[in-house]
DNA sequence: TTTAAACTTGCCATATATGGCATTAAACAA
DNA sequence: TTGTTTAATGCCATATATGGCAAGTTTAAA
């Protein structure tokens, strides 16, 4: 896949979970372990930057789900 | 998780899935779409440093899995 | 032992992820 | 309308991921 469709769908997941969630961009800010400023759930939602394995982990703990499930936006999710 | 022990494991699972496809770190690298330095892989593996998901994407691409299944350290793989 | 392959690690340069702030815009309510 | 919330984006500074090379180490085979 291009790197460009994956930020992208990755940016797609992190959205539709957070919106599912009723989460705003500063409530998931708010429930990230550490720093996580607004600023960068904004890009990494819209796939301009290419995140780091980390600051994925802790938006899915966030979001009280795996790493894993996060990630599986390609297949059927169980 | 804790950011070293999330590093650690991921490394751990890159090293585990390329051995059991018999894949030396070189060929790894060979596999990799674009360009990829055998001395990232190193660091991945051993867990000093905290790869993009496009890097770990590629690398996945290249061990045949998906990224979802790369990360599902946690729980069976299927 | 010697040799070679595989891997690690230290260093440097470059690209970029991130934090942080300000601005802009859109959506919505009062 | 005005005010508030939400989100996107431009800019800057800092931290760090990555590529690349060299040197060192480990492993294994001859």
């Amino acid at each position: 896949m291009e790197k460009g469709d994956l930020l992208k769908n990755i940016g797609k997941r992190v959205q539709e979970i957070r919106i599912s969630k009723g989460y705003s961009q500063v409530d998931l800010a708010g429930k990230i372990k550490g720093t996580i400023d607004t600023t960068n759930i904004s890009r990494i939602e819209s796939g301009r930057t290419n995140p780091t394995i980390y600051t994925l982990q802790r938006i899915a703990e966030a979001l009280e789900i795996t790493l894993s499930q996060l990630l599986n936006y390609e297949e059927p999710s169980s």
